[in-house]
RNA sequence: GGAGAGGUGGCCGAGUGGUCGAAGGCGCACGCUUGGAAAGCGUGUAGGCGGUUUUCCCGUCUCGUGGGUUCGAAUCCCAUCCUCUCCUCCA
């Protein structure tokens, strides 16, 4: 979310940001709602300083026992009364409408994310490691977790419905360790706090995070109420939520592993086969909380992580910088890294490490202390938040396959995963 | 799910309609005291919004949250969320 503050002090500016997110007068209507609102509190308060003066002469007459003066007191504030209960009801809504506007406000970019509509404008930033090749035809990872006999879509789709599957034996085990290797590096290499996170959320959470209000639809919701998470980047961010750290604490930084639920709603049609797109996936998630100027350095350090996984496991990819056309509503700037899929021979997103600056710290009023040089604590100030996938398991999953696979069908285990697999090194074909 | 109790400032805790943003204590900050420290003494110590304008001040709102009653609510009423205890259920 945005101070309206900064907007009210920097129109031109804000005007610019929306307009590369494709949105134009935003500033100006916030401006307009901010000024009715403001306008009428002020009237308000004018109101409501009268009423106090008058309430306070009533009660210093009655305790002075001068119940004429007190009788002629509440008879002069009688017909304000009225005035200022409707005045509260406009402050309420003014305020609402305001909020609710900000709310569908994106981010502000970074100045470096390049300009564009989709995924075709992203820019490049570096590749590593060379697309796999086979002196056989390369099978989509379906096709070879079916051949496999471990890989169920039937099965999934009989108890749940299509975009869900079954994972069996090896594959299952490979989840487990794929799971294990990456939270032991984020825990072990970078000091990150392995937390256990809620599954179901309120929405407050998700209008802290801003899946809401905007984007409801991409998620499942419960008949009480809850939601399931989309990504453990809501519960793990959501660990600050209203709390004020001291600036020693930060910077903060968590890792979870976590099931994640989507409806894909918008997605009908897309990567229908396979584990590429589902309901119900599993991801390691980091989450950061730094200190404003720390939050640049701080993308880029998960990201290290990130790759560090996918090089460690022998995986090519790439990394891209979104353009503004594809940058998500909260971040400020994002990067994805794409993994090499020889069975579609094409590289497909499987992280994506953003940053939000403070737009969901105001959202969830996770604030910290800073401290002076002589140590004195001045006022708080909104944290930065950071998110980033490290990785997404099911797609983990998907590369191994069509990476490792062989002419028989089998597929290899990488190495950094034996000792998590019982030391085991081929899914044997049957 | 049933019954009961409770949610007050950084913390503990008073306050059942009137000048209460709120006693007292703890903690913290500054000063005095001291060779230094402790103790002691003194002073100060919530946040949001708006105005003024900036290092001073004023107004307003906030005692879980949202409504209501009232000239006036931390105090009364309703709803709701959360916590605790007992029962039930259960992994």
């Amino acid at each position: 979310m945005h101070d309206i503050k900064w907007i009210r002090e920097n129109p031109e500016a804000f005007e610019q940001a929306m307009l590369r997110r494709k949105l134009s007068g935003t500033g100006q209507k916030a401006i307009e709602l901010d000024k009715s609102r403001r306008d009428h509190v002020a009237k308000l308060q004018e109101l409501q300083t009268q009423r106090n003066d008058a309430s306070k002469a009533i009660g210093k007459a009655k305790s002075q026992g001068d119940e004429v003066a007190a009788q002629a007191a509440i008879a002069k504030v009688a017909d304000i009364k009225q005035t200022i209960k409707t005045g509260e009801e406009a402050e309420r809504e003014l305020t609402k409408a305001l909020n609710d506007y900000l709310l569908e406000l994106p981010n502000i970019m970074f100045d470096d994310v390049p300009d564009g509509a989709d995924e075709d404008d992203n820019i490049e930033m570096h590749k590593v490691g060379t697309p796999k090749t086979f002196d056989f035809e390369a099978k989509q990872h379906f096709d070879i977790g079916e051949g496999l006999g471990l890989m169920d879509f039937e099965a999934a789709a009989k108890m749940s419905g299509s975009r869900f599957v079954v994972l069996k034996s090896e594959l299952a085990q490979l989840e487990r360790a794929l799971a294990n290797f990456m939270l032991d590096l984020h825990t072990l290499e970078y000091g990150r706090e392995e937390v256990v996170v809620p599954l179901l959320v309120n929405e407050n959470a998700l209008y802290g995070t801003n899946q809401l209000p905007k984007f409801e639809a991409d998620m499942f919701k419960t008949t009480d109420g809850k939601y399931l998470i989309s990504t453990s980047e809501v519960s793990l961010t959501n660990l600050v939520r209203e709390t004020t750290l001291n600036e020693a604490d930060l910077p903060v930084r968590y890792t979870s592993y976590s099931n994640c639920f989507r409806s894909e709603a918008g997605s009908a049609g897309r990567d229908t086969r396979g584990m590429i797109r589902q309901h119900q996936f599993s991801k390691v998630e980091m989450v950061s909380v730094v200190h404003p100027d720390k939050s640049e350095a701080e993308q880029l350090l998960m990201l290290e992580a990130a790759e560090l996984v996918l090089s460690r496991l022998g995986l090519a990819y790439r990394v891209v910088k979104l353009c503004t056309g594809d940058t998500g509503f909260g971040a400020k700037r994002t990067f994805d890294l794409e993994v090499w899929l020889p069975g579609q021979n094409m590289y497909r997103e499987i992280s994506s490490v953003s940053t939000c600056g403070d737009f969901q710290a105001r959202r969830m009023s996770a604030r910290f202390k800073p401290t002076d040089s002589q140590g004195a604590k001045k006022g708080a100030q909104f944290v930065h938040t950071l998110n980033g996938s490290g990785l997404a398991i099911g797609r983990t999953i998907v590369a191994i396959l069509e990476n490792y696979q062989t002419a028989d069908g089998s597929v290899e285990i990488p190495k950094i995963l034996q000792p998590y697999m019982g030391g085991k090194t081929l899914i044997k074909s049957k």
